[in-house]
DNA sequence: AAAATGATGTCATAAAATATAACATTTGGG
DNA sequence: CCCAAATGTTATATTTTATGACATCATTTT
């Protein structure tokens, strides 16, 4: 469902709604775009204009700091968080899905001392494998 | 998936932003208000607020107009929608769904001469029914 | 403890967006 | 040609937002 996607990211509200949406203040909503947290769009008339994924965000941003993190912090793992999903466009760019990426992890694993892969408990709930020991 | 009809009914939009996702003119959609096409809430200031349902219902508007209607005719239509929606929902009250209605019209119409139920083109394409004649 | 810093509140000022109402224009049918 | 429907335009008042400065409060740092 690309549509969606595209919904979610369109820059439609204005910051009153936001506010209301979020239960925060122009202030701090501004803060955080000032620490870099969010980037909402400018309309013609330099009115703020944010996102339904702007609104997820700040809500985030909100849970963060109830959970006790600083700004900071916060910034910490969003940087985080684009890392990973740009190793993931990067593998994907490969041509490698997660569970390939997964696999070629486990090979590695193997030929660390010529063993067989761990398989962990999530990967394989049942333990099948087993059977064939 | 009740979440999405929820997000869908807020009304989040100011006029400006309603103004770029319709195409249409402020004078436009304050006239369709006042011919109750559309009914969108005022926040604490007066200023209109709408939906996204507002907005599909003002593409659909544009798109009637251009068909040839006018408001009169797509006031009609909007009524004729709702006594649809309000017939439907007597009947899942009654805890009916739309085919046993048909089937209650068909047995009706059975009970008119003493006849077969009249199974229309649309319900049998074939006519299969012909062959027990 | 004092000072510094981070997060937010508050206030003043300017600009932009919207509401309302009145009058003007356009367009299609009788 | 005239009328009415749909929309444009303009003026005025109010609301909303942007920006920047200064204030406050809690937490760290020194």
């Amino acid at each position: 469902m690309r549509e969606k996607e595209l919904r979610r990211s369109m820059s439609v509200l204005p910051i009153g709604t936001v506010m209301k949406l979020t239960d925060l203040t122009a202030r701090q909503i501004r803060y955080y775009e000032q620490q870099d947290l969010i980037k909402p769009v400018r309309n013609e008339g330099n009115r703020r204009m944010y996102s339904l994924n702007d609104v997820d965000r700040l809500l985030e941003i909100k849970d963060y700091l109830d959970d006790g993190l600083n700004i900071s912090g916060i910034k910490e793992v969003y940087k985080k968080q684009e890392q990973l999903e740009d190793e993931r466009k990067k593998n994907l760019q490969k041509g490698l899905t997660d569970s390939d990426v997964r696999k070629i992890l486990q090979d590695e694993f193997m030929n660390i001392g010529g063993l067989k892969p761990p398989s962990s408990t999530f990967d394989n709930p049942n333990n099948f494998h087993k059977f064939n020991e």
